[in-house]
DNA sequence: TTGTAGGCGTTATCAT
DNA sequence: ATGATAACGCCTACAA
């Protein structure tokens, strides 16, 4: 092992480098600058720009982080240098240093839904207006993923995690996590983890003002349609359904595609030829088209005959609304955002201690499919 | 500063701390043993794990690496250590050592096309099999975010870039990467960065076999409908396309509803009165519905009259498709892993010199709107 | 085969 | 205010 003076310091040479050394004049007096060409070239840290300044690491550092006041001038210095050299703090020396990795881990069950892109996106922004990074997982549906993922964040040291639609029992992945006090945050899962905290929409305000529209246009009943498992709406927003429902006299009927293994037309058709048929449906996004579609080939207009409004809590949903739905619309990148935030805020501060509602992100949007109750 | 016998080593004590001291008899002989309960408490090093095992700490490191051969009792007692304390080695600190931060950065201009969401799981999956993770970035849209974040991405040393549409020059932006021989890999986009490789799906085979069965159902022209600059398909999906119709005598006319700003149902009402209409309109995913309602809105019925096909490059695409159309099929996902397994072997032995055609996932499914063309 | 001793790039502590 | 120095957790060349 070859060793040379390197700016201040005297650093091994692994034998497959190149390097020259150059003497600098400097009013302090001679300082050592080695240019290295490796294979693959070194990216320039602190040092280069110590050295490029004239002044210690520790002055430059302190000049970035402004930690503790620098005189002006060697403070410019430093950032000039910064400038030329093109320097970036390298995140993992830092995060070694400050026991923090500047890393957010998500952890998705699967990534099919597109509100997992608005969350992802809205994640992102706040990781990245907060200087973290987002480090993206997904199990792919495999349960039997769980173990590896979660091992993988921890091993990256993830400074908190978000849990989006995560099956069964998590609570043997998590320890590890909770024991080290990283904060992890449930997305609106109909049962969080136990004792950790979920942050949820708080859709009461939308869908009060959607169920009293629909009330004001004399409609009485309504079917809410659910559809698989990770379609099912979380508790929170069943119970604002049932609070604003009861609040205006209208009844309601929940049918579920997956009990007894019914398709959406099926639901339908059964509900429209019931006794006390609906004169509105509900259905998630992903359905509409099919509740229309039903509805149309039973001989009945929409929405002459039969309203219908959608949960839509996606922005791509905007790409199938050519039939313009009327719907509650869940600003699910807002969400994500705000989740973020939520977050970074534990990480700093802890882990809240309960849940969290986020209000204002739903509202109802009348569109093409709803109109008055037809008479009968 | 207090300092406490930690192991084999003397560790310097924060004041905040607690702790507390215990001797362990070994057949080595007296060990000590620190427990230290901070604030926040540290997680288990590989030094935890040494002196539970009652080895060095490189001998710890070398049994679980496996890069040197340790004596077999010593590596099971390792072993059981690393489960006992559930030790994880440290990304942050191992990416320091081996200048890798197993890290590979997407970049994505925005996150609303679901096509995203299948190029990120597949993208992580390759990830997580080659034990990288994923860092997901997006501009949403604004390309004067895109500084600051491949600043933030180059802070965090990726090992590797992939790039998903991005706008404009970025010569700028990836010169850091590029000098440091961090490969970057782009996602099909019309025109690559200068330089730099191109992942696409190679789609001539999905293409040519639908093209093949529309001639052969008498099809002898199609209108392809475009959208937005975003959904613009890239050179090599046109040129199949010129080249599949071509073959078998089918005349192709390009409409994009960006030019001149036109609305797809406008296309298709001027496509459908012009002197020589044509019996199949291809469309974008986004589109087909449009299209098709288009076509009835005019008194034609699909496929009697007209046939639609539609690129379908998104597994969401599935929840909108209750027409059923013909599509030609687009494995996205795969897409996504295939291009993660071309980073990971970039990361391992350089930047490919010439773009990489992925085969095999684009193909024909034929669908209920899809028939033999009318005859006149 | 095992242990010792750096050093990766950064920040915090301690003298000056 | 500045600089030398010691960590952070891990890996590895080298000495034993």
């Amino acid at each position: 092992m070859i060793r040379a003076p390197y700016g201040q310091y005297e650093i091994p040479i692994p034998a497959v480098w190149n390097f020259e050394c150059v003497t600098r004049d400097r009013e302090a007096g001679l300082r050592y600058r080695l240019y290295v060409s490796a294979e693959r070239p070194r990216p320039v840290t602190l040092m280069d720009v110590a050295n490029e300044a004239g002044v210690s690491v520790s002055t430059a550092s302190r000049a970035l982080t402004g930690a503790r006041r620098v005189r002006g001038d060697l403070e410019a210095r430093v950032r000039t240098a910064v400038e030329t050299l093109g320097y970036r703090p390298n995140e993992a020396a830092r995060g070694l240093r400050m026991a923090r990795t500047m890393t957010i881990g998500v952890f998705f069950h699967e990534l099919t839904s597109p509100v997992s892109l608005d969350l992802i996106d809205g994640l992102g922004a706040a990781a990245h207006a907060g200087r973290y990074s987002l480090a993206v997982t997904s199990a792919r549906g495999d349960r039997s993923q769980y173990a590896s993922l979660f091992q993988h964040l921890y091993g990256q040291r993830v400074d908190g995690i978000v849990l989006a639609w995560p099956l069964g029992d998590l609570s043997a992945h998590l320890a590890p996590f909770v024991r080290a006090g990283v904060p992890v945050i449930t997305f609106r899962s109909q049962r969080g983890e136990p004792g950790l905290p979920v942050v949820s929409a708080d859709t009461s305000a939308g869908t009060t003002q959607a169920v009293n529209a629909l009330a004001a246009l004399g409609h009485r009943g309504m079917t809410v349609i659910a559809h698989g498992i990770l379609w099912t709406p979380p508790a929170s927003r069943r119970r604002n359904l049932d609070l604003a429902t009861e609040a205006v006299g209208m009844w309601l009927r929940r049918r579920s595609s997956r009990d007894a293994g019914l398709s959406v037309r099926e639901i339908v058709t059964s509900e429209l030829t019931s006794e006390d048929p609906p004169t509105v449906f509900l259905a998630p996004n992903a359905d509409v088209r099919e509740v229309i579609e039903s509805i149309r080939a039973l001989g009945k207009r929409v929405p002459e005959h039969v309203s219908v409004v959608s949960f839509a809590d996606s922005r791509f949903g905007a790409t199938v609304r050519s039939e313009r739905p009327a719907v509650i619309d869940i600003d699910s990148y807002e969400l994500g955002r705000r989740m973020g935030e939520v977050v970074l805020e534990a990480i700093e501060n802890g882990t809240p201690d309960e849940d969290i509602r986020i209000p204002g992100l739903a509202r109802w949007v009348p569109g093409a499919t709803v109109g008055p109750a037809p008479r009968r």
